[in-house]
DNA sequence: ATTAAAAAATGATAAATATCATATAAATTT
DNA sequence: AAATTTATATGATATTTATCATTTTTTAAT
């Protein structure tokens, strides 16, 4: 078992104000998972009873609309946390939590985590101001959904999805979403989705490799976007 | 200078954990400030350094979009806070806070609410779980946004002003907005906002009293915004 | 009270987007 | 390798929503 200290979690998350005795606690009573590409973590309504913690994979947030479409709220990648606000709210969970790649993750029981919260200042300042930041970035989220066209929302997420996930050789998106998942993310129809696509096609701004994306001229994409 | 004790704000807001000591703190340090309709609390992009306490009024708190709109983001009412997610991420507002209604309020300052935050661990967790309330919100409104038609965000917009602010004698929705300022909450024109209020006036859904709106059919409303 | 300004309402039209149908391509199964 | 299923793509069309123009109503100012 791994004492969690070399986790690439305990860098980039809330985790990285523990100390030795607090990660060897969780090294203790966590529990290692492999999820298959496809496969939920947790689904929506839910009871979490405590937190995820990715190490390698992505995978996304998403909820059912009323009507039957899957709206993805956001995609999470190694070194981040899965189910915090669950926790914190005590609630079930809101989103389903499923993967897009085949990925590794722990899971530490809702009691450990909470303890952290009350003894380690640092660590409960680190959850917090990550929810903090989940919540700036929700609300601007949901202005774009308000506000922008599907055009510039498209155009958005294509770079923001190379900006996190970065590029494979041939220069495609790493990450790989169908196109009915991109849809989902911007809200619109699967259909609208392709259209819209082969038009930045047309247009020059991309280049589809089969159903693989390549950004062409990222700075007309970026001004597109807003 | 009042103590605090009895104030709506303790009442309702996180600030019930504090103690009578930590209260009178506040009082010490508090500012109490009269906002009129229309006037400002803090603009976007402003450096908050403190929580604002509604003691009387509502207020919204929007976003400029980049096509010059103001999209609606919340309604903050008596009993709430605001400014707790700048505080907390250290950053400056991501919202503007207008008020809607002549208000009062307290401003404390960021140094003393963030000592509670550390010694108080029930006054931390009721901050936390107050901001992973919103953050749940802002979730959902963000699928809303970018699920549901304008017509079923209407609905939604009208059940919510309703539950949430009640009516005035005469049946009328309490809270005062503007057509803008309701376009502003659903996100969608002040023409397409008017002609659905139109609509749903003919329909028997709504009633229209000059520019008050009273809530006719709650259960066809309801069932509309699914 | 009259005038001016702002807000609300409506019509006409254009643009954006969804839906349904069908075709093509890719992946999977047999 | 052929057959089946699934994903992607495109066309035709309907629906939704935005925009611009104009009118009416309400509010504020003189």
């Amino acid at each position: 078992m791994s004492k969690c200290e070399q986790c690439i979690v305990r860098e980039f998350s809330s985790l990285k104000a523990l100390n030795k005795e607090e990660l060897l606690k969780i090294a203790n009573c966590k529990t290692s998972y492999t999820i298959k590409k496809g496969e939920p973590i947790f689904e929506e309504g839910e009871s979490v009873n405590g937190i995820y913690c990715v190490k390698d994979g992505v995978c996304k947030l998403s909820k059912l609309s009323a009507n039957g479409k899957d709206q993805i709220v956001k995609l999470i990648k190694a070194g981040e946390l899965l189910g915090q606000r669950s926790m914190i709210s005590d609630e079930p969970a809101n989103l389903s939590a499923v993967a897009l790649e085949d990925m590794e993750v722990c899971f530490i029981p809702k009691s450990e985590v909470l303890g952290f919260f009350n003894s380690n200042n640092q660590f409960s300042m680190n959850l917090m101001r990550n929810i903090c930041g989940d919540l700036k970035e929700a609300d601007d989220h949901m202005v774009s959904m308000a506000q922008k066209s599907v055009k510039e929302r498209l155009a958005e997420t294509l770079i923001y999805l190379n900006d996190t996930f970065g590029k494979n050789d041939d220069g495609s998106l790493h990450i790989q979403l169908s196109r009915e998942e991109l849809a989902g993310m911007i809200g619109t129809a699967t259909e609208s989705c392709i259209r819209l696509l082969s038009e930045f096609n047309k247009d020059g701004l991309i280049e589809l490799l089969g159903k693989k994306i390549v950004l062409k001229d990222i700075g007309k994409l970026k001004r597109l976007a807003d």
